[in-house]
Parts: structure tokens; C-alpha cells; sequence
DNA sequence: AATTGAGTTCCACATAATGGAACTTAAGAG
DNA sequence: CTCTTAAGTTCCATTATGTGGAACTCAATT
């Protein structure tokens, strides 16, 4: 549990996702009960509104009256990743990089304190894809997130910062704000993010941020790659693709996207 | 366009979903106008569900003023997935049935006249996945969606054919009514439904239906494979194998579901 | 048979969505 | 450059819609 779902969510609309963001974030079968304590509505208002859900099939009851996601977001959400005009900007300069490095390259776009990955591209593809697309993941603790946050003003990246629940998921996990301050610093001298295994054991990145002209839109490219296998050497050499990369899609953006709105 | 969009949402999240199906239905991008014209709705209101639409991430502005689905979607949509308790149950079957064919496989439900898919697995990921999960097909001219068809009990079976248009989309696509029951008594009959290139030319496959006890949910499992590279007699050599991979499918679910409910 | 707890239905009430009209911008024509 | 038309946005009285307390049903448990 990040601090994502602290989302209070804003007339009829606003209820209903939160219902669905409860259910989402429950890493257990949810029942009807279990949902009244996590959403605070009565008992009536709660039913109809699981009704609704079910009726637009946002959400399905399972036979031991337990809930899960409807499958109407797998078709909206399979049109909203191929219709995304960033998406579409990036892919060619992520198979680009995949192609130099060899490594399993991620486009995370920031929204709050979490990073939402946009797209992937493995050559090997053990692992599932949508387990990855979509994804939410810490802005602390991602070289994307981290990358992301480096790109925002400090007006802004102040109350992001204050929002930001700490949790340490391995060994080397940043913390607490202090050593986050350190490292964005650090990204905003080099153009560069690392992830040294700060959210999974094992695994490490380099990543650089993205922005848009104006910077109320941020996001970042990683290279993604096992320790065993991959050195923090040779991560730190791969580091310039990866910044020429963001700065391709960046240039990219600004020419299909007009001069500025 | 098939029938699809012809949904009425009742209430006001069902009127917020009729914009997100809009959106995702426009094969171009659509401004406010446009979308003015899609949805009967009067400009204020059309207005303030835009706005709340965009408050939760459920859909966001081009530069353009054009819209696109939000990233909420991709999150929500990404824990729908792993979430999927059909899916979790289906995976192992899909995957020993490609690697018993060596071709991708479909695993995919019936929603009103429209098949949903819920996985796939292949080797060679040259197409990328989520142009696939999620992505909605018409009945007719689907093998998991002929096979579900025909897995529904007469009355209700009678009820979605009705809400069928047909829409020719190959040289084999199923013209009419007619055609769609003669096929759909053939299945019943052998436990197999084939896309004969029906859907895109040079792409066939065996399909078999899955369903629940009651048949209140049924679905589909397919092999699909290049026409130029397999056979029809290679693909209705495999019949057996894919009719096998549904049974132990409906298997597991009895097992895991609860003898009924 | 009695008790508890889960899930569902109902309806007077209040809030939140509605939609007409007025208001800004932005674009095109004369 | 001003007039005109169309696109996009805001406002607010009206009313429809969602609200939530309480009463009810059903199943499991003792």
C-alpha cells in the first residue's frame, strides 16, 4: 500500500473509482463487508453503488461473493495504451535503445507519487506483460520515479515530497526524504537516475527523465537489467543512451506535438 | 463499429462510461464538438463529465484539445488482469497446449456480442501484447467467440444473435443469420468452432468452448496460427487437443470454484 | 429454535447532476 | 482590422439522482 490510495474521491464518479481503487489495491479477495471497512459509506449507498459497477462491468462478483476488476477496463485500458500519442512518440526510440543495450527497457510516466509504466520492450519475454504495463510503482524507489520527480519545478516537487510514504522494500531502499533530496540533486547534476536495487533484490537500472516543455508533464526511460549479470559499470556506461534516448523523445515530442501549446 | 456502442449507460456513472466508450470507439481523435455530437448530451453537461472524467485520470486532453483515455485505465486494468481468477485458473492449460502446438493461444470471454481477450501466449512476441489483451472482436467471426456462442443455452443464445450486425471483413467473414446458426449447430455437434481466415485474411484457428456449470459465463480457447504455415488438416489435427485443454479447464474451475454455487 | 452476521431492499430526504442561457476565446471572412 | 461564426467554458435555478438509516431476508452457528 503506497500513499495512492488516499484518493478521496469527488462526487458520484469520484465514489465509484474509489471502490474500484479498494479493490484494486487489496491484495486479498475482497467481500462485502471487507469492502465497508476499507470505503467509508454505509452499508446501503456501498451496495448500490457495487450494483452500478457491476452493471457497467467495472467490477464482477466471484462465486464465493468475493469482488474482482470487470473486464470492460482490460478493453478500455487495451485502447487507452494503444491510443496514448506519448506512448506512440517513445516506442520506436524504446526498441532503439533495447536494440544498443540488449536490455529490458520501461517507459514510466509520473502521476502523484507513483509511477505508471506506459511501455516495455524485453527481447526474452519470460515475464508476462501486463504484469508490468500498468504497473504502479514508489516514485523513491524506481530509477523511472526518481528520474520523473528530478524533471519537476520545485514548487511542485515539494508537494509531491510531502506526500511521499517511505517504505523499505530492500537492503538499499532510500529511507526517508533526506537521502531522496540527495539523490535528486544528484539526478539534476548528471541527468541521471540509478536504481540500485531499491526495489527489488537483484534487479538495478539507469534512467533519465522526460519532460515536457513546460513541465507539467513528467516521465522517464530505464534500462533494466539483473545485477548478476549486469555491472553498476557497465549501467554507468549505458547511462549517456539512455539520455540520449529522453532527449530523441523529447525532441520528438516537441516537433509532432506543436512548438507549444 | 459493431453493436457495441450502442450502450446506454444508466445512471451517472453509466453516462460517464458512455464517454470513455466514445473515446475509446473513435478511430480519430475527437474534440469537444465531436464528442458532443456522439454522446446526446446538452454542452454544460457533457462539459462537467469531461472535467470529472479528467480529475480521475480516467481520461486526459491532448495538446490539441483532443482526448485521450487516462493512465487510471492502465492501472485499474493491469490488477484486473492479474486479478482474474478465471484467468489464473486458465494459464497452466494455455501454456501446455502451446507447447503441445508450438502456436499462440487465445484464451478469451463472451461480453454481449463482443469477445474479450484475457491472454495469450506465444513465443516469438512479435506483435506486442496489449494490441491483443483487452482487444475486443465480434462473435461471428472469431473462433472463441463461435465457440462460446455456442456454449449458451437456446434462449439466451437467441437473444445475443439478434443483437448481432455483421460487418464483412474477409473473403470468408459469415454473411448473415443464417449462416452464423448452421455454423453454430456444427459446433455443437464436434465440440470445435474454426476461424476460417474469417476475421483477417491469412489467420485461421481451432477453437472450444468453456463454460460454467449453468452457463451463465462461457468463453473460449483457441490455437491460431498463419494460414501460409498451417494446414486446415494440421489445425483440425489439433481439435482434440484444444477440445482437451477446455475440458480440463472446466475441470479446474468445478475444483476450485466449489462444486457449484 | 434462537442468535448472529452477511447481504439486500426500501423510501423520505438532501445533495449532486442537469441543461438552458449567457459568456469568453479563437478562427475566418469581408 | 472589425465583423461574424463557431468552439469551448461558466453559471445557477430546477429537479432528478444518489444517499443512508432502518427494516428485512437468508444462512450459518450454537
Amino acid at each position: 500500500m503506497t500513499a495512492a490510495n488516499e484518493h478521496v474521491g469527488t462526487g458520484t464518479l469520484g465514489k465509484a473509482i474509489d471502490v474500484l481503487e479498494a479493490v484494486a489495491a487489496a491484495p486479498e479477495p475482497l467481500r462485502f463487508t471487507d469492502l465497508l471497512k476499507l470505503v467509508d459509506q454505509p452499508r446501503g449507498t456501498l451496495h448500490r453503488q457495487i450494483s452500478n459497477l457491476i452493471e457497467e462491468g467495472l467490477l464482477s462478483v466471484r462465486r464465493d461473493n468475493s469482488y474482482e476488476l470487470g473486464l470492460t477496463l482490460l478493453k478500455l485500458a487495451s485502447r487507452a495504451w494503444s491510443g496514448n500519442q506519448f506512448r506512440a512518440i517513445a516506442e520506436p526510440h524504446l526498441k532503439r535503445l533495447h536494440e544498443l543495450t540488449g536490455e529490458t527497457v520501461h517507459l514510466g510516466v509520473l502521476r502523484g507519487v507513483e509511477v505508471i509504466y506506459l511501455d516495455k520492450v524485453e527481447s526474452r519475454q519470460a515475464v508476462r506483460m501486463y504484469s508490468q504495463i500498468g504497473n504502479a510503482s514508489p516514485v523513491y524507489c524506481t530509477g523511472v520515479g526518481k528520474a520523473a520527480l528530478s524533471a519537476l519545478p520545485d514548487a511542485e516537487l515539494e508537494k509531491r515530497l510531502a506526500a511521499i510514504v517511505f517504505k523499505r522494500h530492500t537492503e538499499t531502499t532510500l529511507p526517508d526524504l533526506a537521502a531522496l533530496r540527495g539523490e535528486i540533486a544528484e539526478i539534476r547534476a548528471s541527468g541521471l537516475a540509478f536504481d540500485r536495487q531499491e526495489h527489488e533484490v537483484g534487479i538495478h537500472c539507469v534512467a533519465a527523465p522526460i519532460h515536457s516543455r513546460d513541465r507539467d508533464f513528467v516521465a522517464g526511460v530505464s534500462a533494466t537489467a539483473p545485477a548478476y549479470r549486469i555491472s553498476m559499470e557497465q549501467l554507468t556506461a549505458w547511462g549517456p543512451l539512455v539520455r540520449e534516448t529522453a532527449a530523441a523523445i523529447m525532441e520528438d515530442m516537441a516537433a509532432r506535438l506543436g512548438p507549444k501549446a
